[in-house]
DNA sequence: CTGAAAGCGCTAACAG
DNA sequence: CTGTTAGCGCTTTCAG
């Protein structure tokens, strides 16, 4: 059917080895057969197959991309940058779709192990630090890096931003505009969560302001659990002035329930989001929030397993954070009076 | 280094192959050696080689799935739906991002070939038929699924919308709210904007309105693009009342346009999109559109596309056409004076 | 510079 | 029911 290695060397009358070695430009082979056979191999459409290749090199130039959610447009932006990264480098990306769930999580990333995969990248649904799948992945010895959220427990490679950094921006922010009940509607209980509901805390201490823990609501991961619970906080009595919010999508869906309950976003309560997903200018008021360059994140952690697989010694795992950056729109801005 | 059935073998004393038969379930191995054969494999945490089963059974278990645009939701989506419909079947998706690139798509393609996929799930972005493409698949016997967008003269199996009713729903519906001065704001040249094109062309003929040429402009793909476009038609005179966008990121920007020059929408200019992207419902209007079932795309295209893969013989290309569904929100709904 | 031999880990086909 | 033989298409090693 397809034509083999094996095919153009009777055909050119000339041996196998010969034929592999033109197409791989060793380099002891005349430069005169070389021509010869890489144009035969252009006249037959001739395409190397992986997978025999792959067999006896055993790299298969396929990187595993472990997301829990592509609907979310950071993880969307974040392959982007992973794919785009890696297409010039002669990788394809297999992608993994976790829809959140640790189990589904650790059954593809066994998969994509024993697909021999030459490395993940992984955006962890492990909420419960389950350390055996990264185990698993070092005993293989397939490198790895982690994006968007530490695993406790897992010292390995990563590229992110700093979490407590992100909540600490927003939260100062909406001092400085003058917010003095500050809610937060924080996420499901990943590192991401966990690091934004510090730095809220640790602003609000630094400006001595006391934290109210009704003040802090779940509001999962996107928007109709953000709709959920600002429900919840526009019925507290001080009703608070501002809000933090977990993610963009969260903060989207707070600000719809807010218009709703004809609540005016930010004159009586001022709201910002993370992650300043792509359509945030978009949004009924536009939405503060505090970038985290997705697809830089991307791209980032596909340049630094590209070096692991390249490097092959596994060195000391590291960890790349990329600043955040606070972006003011209209849902936090202070009003004139 | 990883374990293989070699070593199993050895280790039990018994053949190579009653390991490789008694891991498959063979008919002709007895129900005690394949326990025994399975709990050794159990306590070695033996992972069976896909590349070296791929070899000899020329099947990889590989799907291509070639995308233009991930951070469009529509895609996002659909790539769910197809990999949640894929995962259970043991197949894994190899992702191609071919940010709208016909030259992109065609060398993705090629590699995805070289991989030996099993078949290809494709939302192709070339404008002008490149046949090319679609012949060598054709040729290399691997099955494909086009979505979204047909390619002229390529007879295929397909899934996606009509596009010419999603125009003609769409502006029906603009008339139905009282609009006679309707523009579009056309997408680039693929078969979905041109469908939709001529969808509203149709209505407007159908209710005797004159199709006035400088109400169709062209908006691309994105929210850019549909805030430039919505710019010249505000200029116009006399001005649209109402607007039919491409896609639901097109008429976003033509929202935020419209918005930031003072003209009220739905009040002074209805608009309505395409696509129901998933934060439709929170943008500054709330945005009509026609609903296209996305993800539903993406798991009926897996379907049909695991139906070619098993079947082998490669029968006559299917279509099958999910139809559209009108979703009003306020940016078109008629006011009460 | 060119080529013959060996084998990657597995399975299909057949023989015992 | 179990095992032997012969590859899948390519690369690595080493001899000409």
């Amino acid at each position: 059917m397809a034509v083999r290695m094996k095919d153009i060397a009777r055909d050119l009358g000339v041996s196998l080895m010969t034929v592999s070695k033109a197409l791989r430009a060793h380099s002891d082979i005349s430069e005169e057969t070389r021509q010869r056979v890489l144009k035969r191999m252009r006249e037959l459409d001739y395409q190397p197959d992986w997978i025999a290749r792959s067999m006896v090199t055993r790299r298969t130039y396929l990187i595993g991309l472990v997301l829990p959610d592509l609907m979310h447009s950071f993880f969307a932006e974040v392959a982007m940058g992973v794919s785009r990264k890696f297409q010039p480098l002669g990788y394809q990306v297999v992608l993994s779709n976790t829809e959140e769930d640790p189990e589904t999580e650790q059954r593809n990333v066994a998969v994509l192990m024993a697909r021999k995969v030459d490395g993940l990248i992984i955006a962890s649904a492990q909420h419960q630090g389950n350390p055996g799948m990264f185990r698993a992945l070092d005993r293989g010895g397939i490198p790895y890096v982690l994006i968007d959220r530490l695993i406790p427990g897992v010292h390995a490679n990563f590229v992110g931003v700093k979490d407590e950094e992100v909540g600490a921006i927003a939260t100062e922010h909406l001092i400085a505009q003058g917010a003095r009940r500050i809610a937060h509607i924080r996420g499901p209980s990943v590192s991401t969560a966990r690091g934004r509901l510090r730095g809220y805390r640790r602003a609000l201490a630094r400006h001595g302001i006391k934290v109210r823990e009704d003040y802090i609501v779940n509001g999962q991961f996107g928007d109709s659990g953000g709709y959920q619970a600002m429900l919840k906080l526009l019925d507290l009595n001080p009703r608070p002035d501002a809000v933090f919010c977990y993610n963009d999508p969260v903060a989207a869906g707070a600000i719809k329930a807010a218009l709703e309950a004809n609540v005016k976003v930010p004159q009586q309560i001022a709201i910002i989001g993370a992650g300043n997903v792509h359509y945030s200018d978009l949004l009924r008021v536009p939405l503060s929030t505090v970038d985290q360059s997705s697809s830089l994140i991307g791209e980032r952690a596909a340049e630094l397993l590209a070096r692991c697989i390249e490097s092959k010694t596994l060195a000391e795992p590291e960890r790349i954070f990329i600043p955040p950056r606070l972006i003011v729109r209209d849902s936090s801005r202070r009003q004139e009076i």
